[in-house]
DNA sequence: ATCGTAGGCGCC
DNA sequence: AAAGGGCGCCTACGAT
C-alpha cells in the first residue's frame, strides 16, 4: 500500500468526519482508523508517513485509548495538536488514577467493576463465551475481551480498525457524561487539555531532560566522594561521612544516623528532648550545637549520596538525558507526577541540568498561581482586584493592616487548612475582607469533613476517602474528618492550579514546536523549554503569551490576572530564585 | 525473601 | 511566620 494513496484516503476521511477521528497505532502493523460515523476504516503499513500533513489542514481530533498510542506518536515526527485520550478523560470523570482500559470500559457502560475479566480467568469463562465471535472486542456480557486489551487488538489490521472504532464509542460516551457537568463547556475543554497533557507526558518521557553528565558526576563526587570501586569502598566512604557527625559524640557511642529513633535518643542524651528530629525543628537549634549542625549537614549530603548519587546517574541518565516516567494526573487533585527525581532534584544539583550546544532553556514559572486561582474559582471581587498587582500579597497586606509576609502566610494557610499559627487577627481579617474566597474554602472543607466528593472548576472529580470510623474512637474520627477537610480545601485549589498549568503547558507545546523547541520539564508551576539559541527570544515571547491564552480558555473570571516570569538560560541553576 | 508502614527529606 | 496540602524516594523495621 503506497503512502500517497493513504494520504488521499485520510484526507477524504477527515473531510467527512469534520471532527473525531479515532486511531490505533502499531509500529509494525500500521494504523487502524474509524470515522465519526464508525463506517469506514483504512490501514497502512507505515504509521508515520501518513499523518503529518493533515493536522493543521483538517484539524480533526485524534482519539485513542491511552498511553500506548501516545508513546508511538511521541517518538515520531507527527505534529498532533488535538487529541482525546480515553483513559485520561476517565481519570477526569471518576477521579483517582491508574485505571486499565477494561475498567474504563466498565465505568462507561455501567458494568460491575468487581466482575471485570482478566487474562487469568480465560479458562473459567470459556464456557460462557463459547461460540462467541473472538474477533469482537466486546463479549456478550458487555465487558471487553481481556485478550484484546492485553494486546490482541494489534493482531491484524482489521482488529486495529475495530479497536479504534471502539475508542471512538468510548469517547462519545465520555462526551455525553461531561455534558452533565455543571459547566460542560469547561469540562470538555479540560478533557482536551488533559488528553494533550498525556501526549506531552509521553514526549517528556521519550525526550528526557538535558543533563550535563560530567557536571552531575562532579557534584556527586563533592558530596559522596569519588565513584566507589567496590562494595567495601562504598562502605568506607559511608563511614567517613558518618564520622563527621559521630566524632561530636563521645568515643564508643555508636548511633545509626539512618534510624530516627536512635537519633532521637542520642539527642535526648545530649539534653534535647524533641518529639521528632525533623529538619525545621533542628534548624532552630543549629547554632546552639556543633552536633546538630553536623547532623543537618550530614542529612543534606546523605540525600544526594543516596537518592541522587552514582546509582541514580547510572539508572536514569544516559546519552545526556535524564528520563523518568511521567503521569499527567497521578496526583489526587490532578497534578502531574514524575519519577527519577525529575520533580525533586535538590537545588545544588540543578547546575547539571544544561541546554545542549547551540541551545538554551526558556524557563518560566507562574507567579503566585494558587491565590490567583483562588480568586478565579471563588469569584471574590476584592481578591480579583488584588490580582492586578504583580505582587498580590501587597494589596492584601494593606487591607489587613499587616506585614506583607504575614499576609502571605495567612493566605497560604487558609488554602492549606492551617490550624495553628496564623494569628487569629490575620485570619479574621481575611474573612472580613475576602468573605467570598474564605467561604469557598470553608465550604470545600465542610464537604470534605462530611466525606463528600468534590469537583474542581475544570470538572475533575476529587475523591474524598470514606473514612468511616466504626466503634468508638471519637478523637480519631474527628482527626480524620479534619484531615479530609484540609485535603478537600487544598485539593480544589491545587487541582484547579494543575488544570491551569496543563492548559498553559499544552499551548506552549503547540506554539513552540514550529521553532524546533521542546517542552522538557513540567514542574507544577514551572516550565523548561529546550530551544535552538537563535529561536530563544521568540520562544520566550510565545511562552509568556501562552499564559494569557491559557487564562482565556480556563479562567471563569476574565478579570483575574495571571503572570509568568520567563528567562533564557543555559543552566537551570541560573534561574532566579 | 517480600510486602507495607513510618519517619524523614527533596521539590512544588 | 509556621510547620498545613501534594508528590517520589530513601532507610529501617515489623509482619507475612
Amino acid at each position: 500500500m503506497g503512502t500517497p494513496v493513504v494520504i488521499e484516503e485520510l484526507a477524504n476521511l477527515g473531510m467527512e468526519a469534520r471532527g473525531l477521528l479515532a486511531v490505533a497505532l502499531h509500529p509494525d502493523r500500521g494504523i487502524g482508523l474509524a470515522t465519526v460515523a464508525g463506517s469506514r476504516s483504512v490501514a497502512t503499513d507505515d504509521p508515520f508517513a501518513v499523518i503529518g500533513p493533515i493536522e493543521e489542514a483538517l484539524a480533526p481530533r485524534w482519539v485513542w485509548w491511552g498511553r500506548s498510542t501516545a508513546e508511538v506518536l511521541a517518538g515520531g515526527p507527527v505534529p498532533i495538536a488535538r487529541c482525546w485520550d480515553v483513559v485520561a478523560v476517565d481519570r477526569l470523570l471518576v477521579g483517582g488514577s491508574r485505571v486499565t482500559i477494561g475498567q474504563v470500559w466498565a465505568h462507561l457502560n455501567d458494568l460491575d467493576p468487581s466482575s471485570i475479566p482478566s487474562m487469568g480467568q480465560l479458562d473459567l469463562l470459556s464456557s460462557a463465551d463459547e461460540g462467541a465471535d473472538k474477533d469482537d472486542p466486546v463479549r456478550p456480557d458487555g465487558y471487553l475481551r481481556p485478550e484484546w486489551v492485553d494486546g490482541g487488538w494489534r493482531d491484524s489490521t482489521a482488529r486495529l480498525a475495530r479497536w479504534a472504532e471502539l475508542a471512538l464509542r468510548a469517547a462519545t460516551i465520555q462526551h455525553a457524561l461531561l455534558d452533565q457537568r455543571p459547566d460542560p463547556e469547561r469540562a470538555r475543554s479540560t478533557a482536551h487539555c488533559e488528553s494533550v497533557a498525556e501526549l506531552l507526558c509521553a514526549e517528556l518521557a521519550h525526550h528526557g531532560l538535558p543533563v550535563d553528565e560530567d557536571e552531575a558526576a562532579s557534584i556527586i563526587a563533592g558530596v559522596a566522594g569519588p565513584r566507589p570501586t567496590d562494595r567495601a569502598d562504598e562502605e568506607r566512604e559511608q563511614r567517613r561521612r558518618d564520622g563527621d557527625v559521630l566524632r561530636h559524640l563521645g568515643p564508643g557511642h555508636h548511633v545509626n544516623l539512618r534510624n530516627p529513633e536512635e537519633v532521637k535518643s542520642m539527642l535526648r542524651r545530649n539534653g534535647l528532648d524533641l518529639p521528632d528530629t525533623r529538619a525545621w525543628r533542628l534548624e532552630k537549634l543549629r547554632d546552639t550545637s556543633p552536633l546538630i549542625d553536623a547532623l543537618l549537614t550530614w542529612r543534606k549530603a546523605e540525600r544526594i549520596a543516596t537518592t541522587y548519587g552514582y546509582g541514580w546517574l547510572d539508572e536514569h541518565v544516559s546519552g545526556g538525558r535524564l528520563r523518568g516516567e511521567w503521569s499527567s494526573s497521578d496526583g489526587a487533585a490532578g497534578r502531574m507526577t514524575a519519577s527519577a527525581g525529575l520533580h525533586n532534584l535538590p537545588a545544588p544539583m540543578r547546575s547539571a541540568v544544561a541546554a545542549e550546544p547551540g541551545h538554551r532553556f526558556v524557563r518560566a514559572d507562574l507567579g503566585q498561581i494558587e491565590p490567583r486561582v483562588l480568586a478565579a474559582v471563588s469569584g471574590d471581587p476584592a481578591l480579583i482586584a488584588a490580582t492586578a498587582e504583580d505582587d498580590l500579597y501587597q494589596p492584601v497586606a494593606e487591607r489587613l493592616g499587616v506585614d506583607r509576609d504575614v499576609a502571605k502566610v495567612a493566605v497560604l494557610g487558609a488554602m492549606y487548612g492551617a490550624t495553628t499559627g496564623v494569628s487569629a487577627g490575620a485570619l479574621r481579617g481575611l474573612q472580613r475582607n475576602y468573605p467570598v474566597a474564605m467561604a469557598f474554602l470553608e465550604e470545600a472543607a465542610r464537604q470534605g469533613q462530611l466525606g463528600h466528593d468534590l469537583f474542581t472548576i475544570g470538572g475533575r472529580r476529587i475523591r474524598i476517602g470514606g473514612g468511616s470510623a466504626p466503634d468508638g474512637d471519637i478523637d480519631r474520627a474527628l482527626a480524620a474528618a479534619a484531615s479530609r477537610g484540609r485535603y478537600a480545601r487544598n485539593a480544589l485549589i491545587q487541582g484547579a492550579a494543575a488544570e491551569f498549568f496543563k492548559a498553559w503547558a499544552v499551548i506552549v507545546r503547540r506554539r513552540v514546536s514550529p521553532h524546533r523547541a521542546q517542552v522538557v520539564l513540567c514542574l507544577h508551576d514551572e516550565l523548561l523549554v529546550h530551544t535552538p539559541v537563535e529561536q530563544a527570544a521568540t520562544v520566550a515571547d510565545l511562552v509568556a503569551d501562552a499564559v494569557a491564552e491559557a487564562a482565556f480558555y480556563w479562567s471563569p473570571e476574565p478579570a483575574v490576572r495571571f503572570l509568568a516570569e520567563t528567562s533564557i538560560i543555559a543552566r537551570w541553576s541560573e534561574a532566579k530564585d
